[in-house]
DNA sequence: TTGTAAGCGTTATCAT
DNA sequence: ATGATAACGCTTACAA
């Protein structure tokens, strides 16, 4: 085993103290060219490799970021932590990424542990409402939340406007001609899939249509088979609007399942978007969430407070966008009876109205 | 700004010395109960969380693993990355995800970054077939390679058997009558790509039909412009085979932007299985590589090393397998002359032979 | 511009 | 079982 080199054996073959190695390495004071060269090829010689551990306990300042995400098998937390990676290496950071598993309990375990490092700063997409207790207490490194916020006074944030795009989404299928829609929630507990929902209901309400709601989880494939059970006990809708890309997914795979056409039997408003929805003969019709500017809005505002920033707090909120395809069927008149769809009621995992 | 409450503080409140705290947080010594639970209440009651900078300058140990990826953006890497958190999580590390992004220089230099941490271990997915020279020097951390491997003898390995997975598809395509196939790599400079388009020229060859190659990159939007352009200048074949998820996307994508029937006009098999390949009309029928499988393989490989196994250096290889949805159709007689499609030559983004 | 030396918060060694 | 203390590799006053 070769014994590790540090900065002192690279001062002593380079014949300078250990500051000036330092200095070249960090550049935070200047050093002459000679030495600097000098230093360079003691470093390579001898396989030096900096010790951030030493730095950062020494320094206190930390070029580890923190991101923790409830389900890193969702692409919409993936393609975030994409854009975030990104940013961050263009600035001189690394990423430390932890997944809470959609758990309370893990969530605060998986924090702990990131906080453990002294992180320079710390990107969190919370599993639920609750902001764990630990970034609560004083002294923690600045912190921004995003997507699942219910809380928006403790920290920066930054959302979509869920509501609106929920609206959004249900507009267009009122435009459309639809009056009965199903609003395909993944779990109507989190805050922005209830506010989708309920801005979804507020569009179809408008237009004089009706509106119902399934939950089916995060898991397209359990999804599906919830959407299929709904579906042999409730009168069809003419639409679904799909609140995240997951639930997307699984009234796709309903639908697959089924073999029924789209949008032909149903017409479907997506969410998120992705290669694949595009990738087929009939592309999905989707409100599509600005994933790089919530990411680049996050780091920016993680930036500004890392580099000491201490003004008020703030809620950075993003509009979506729609973008049609042709998963929407147009519907000249008015499809059956709005009336044949009663109110709102437990089904799959667990209905609840908005 | 609140000071920093270290190991001392709790050990003065709690009225014992700075080592039984460290024993009673990392468990190494036995500690009586009373004492140990008077350390936890006086720790709580500080809010002191342990500073790993610290615990690893002093111990060497460290509990994070450096994962390096050569492309966040890539599904396949990300569910790599979603299985070894897991993995990882379990067992009491934190990962570290770097992103090359293709580039050897950025290799290089996000590798720097990683190792500067002094990680306890190293799973990659190099960018290209060279390994990384820093990685080569001795007193690296233990270090796994996976999927982009071209070098078998430097460290343990885990990969597919990429011939047999081109063959496997290309086998189906010939089983199910089709005799002129195109096979869509990403870069045929990729050895696992290069040997798959290598499996599947094989397989058509024996099979009595003609194979053609074009390349489409990684970007699954520009892949389907080279594709439509490639498809501008050539004969039809009747089926293509996908070199991995994002020339999947291309090929499906092109298909889309032309409303080609699928697989009436054309058939497809695709590399790699996602949510969304089932939850269309015509499902993609697929080679499926174990993914949960490698980076099982993977983390337990790399534990091994760990925790100190010095053995011979391990390749593992595993096998993927054919899932057969709607996207082939089947060809009672042989379509066409196979001599109407010439020899491979360049086209796309630049093509190659097998 | 360069060198000297103290100290960051832990863990490990050695006493007790 | 517990305590005192040195040392890990670096950065940073401060001195030269």
């Amino acid at each position: 085993m070769a014994k590790k080199v540090s900065i002192k054996d690279v001062a002593k073959a380079a014949g300078v103290s250990t500051a000036t190695v330092s200095n070249v390495f960090s550049g935070k004071k200047p050093v002459n060219d000679d030495l600097a060269a000098k230093v360079r090829a003691a470093a390579d010689r001898l396989g030096y490799q900096v010790n951030k551990a030493a730095s950062l306990l020494r320094s206190g300042k930390n070029s580890v970021v923190s991101v923790l995400v409830p389900d890193l098998s969702d692409p919409f937390f993936t393609s975030i932590i994409t854009e975030i990676e990104h940013l961050a290496t263009d600035d001189g950071y690394e990423i430390i990424v932890g997944n809470s598993n959609d758990s309370v309990d893990r969530e605060a375990g998986r924090l702990d542990a990131l906080l453990a490092w002294q992180p320079a700063g710390l990107i969190v997409i919370p599993c639920s409402g609750k902001v764990p207790g630990r970034l609560r207490t004083p002294g923690q490194p600045p912190c921004v939340f995003l997507d699942r916020v219910a809380e928006f006074s403790l920290a920066d944030t930054v959302t979509i406007d869920n509501a609106g795009a929920g609206a959004m989404a249900a507009q267009h299928l009122v435009d459309m001609g639809h009056r009965q829609v199903l609003v395909a929630a993944s779990d109507l507990e989190l805050a922005p899939i209830r506010q989708r929902a309920q801005g979804a209901e507020a569009a179809v309400r408008k237009g004089g249509g009706s509106v119902q709601f399934v939950e089916l989880g995060s898991d397209p494939q359990l999804g599906a088979e919830a959407l299929a059970a709904w579906f042999d006990t409730h009168p069809s809708p003419s639409a679904i609007v799909a609140t995240n890309d997951m639930t997307t997914l699984a009234a796709l795979s309903y639908m697959a399942s089924r073999k029924l056409d789209l949008p032909g039997q149903i017409s479907i408003v997506g969410f998120d978007d992705y290669a694949w929805m595009q990738a087929r003969r009939t592309g999905i019709t989707v409100i599509k969430q600005p994933v790089e500017e919530i990411a680049s809005s996050a780091w920016d505002l993680l930036k500004e407070r890392m580099s000491g920033d201490a003004a008020d707090i703030v809620n950075r909120v993003h509009d979506c966008s729609l973008i049609i395809r042709d998963s929407v069927r147009g519907i000249s008149a008015p499809a059956g009876e709005a009336a044949a769809l009663g109110a709102p009621r437990p089904a799959g995992g667990g209905a609840a109205a908005g």
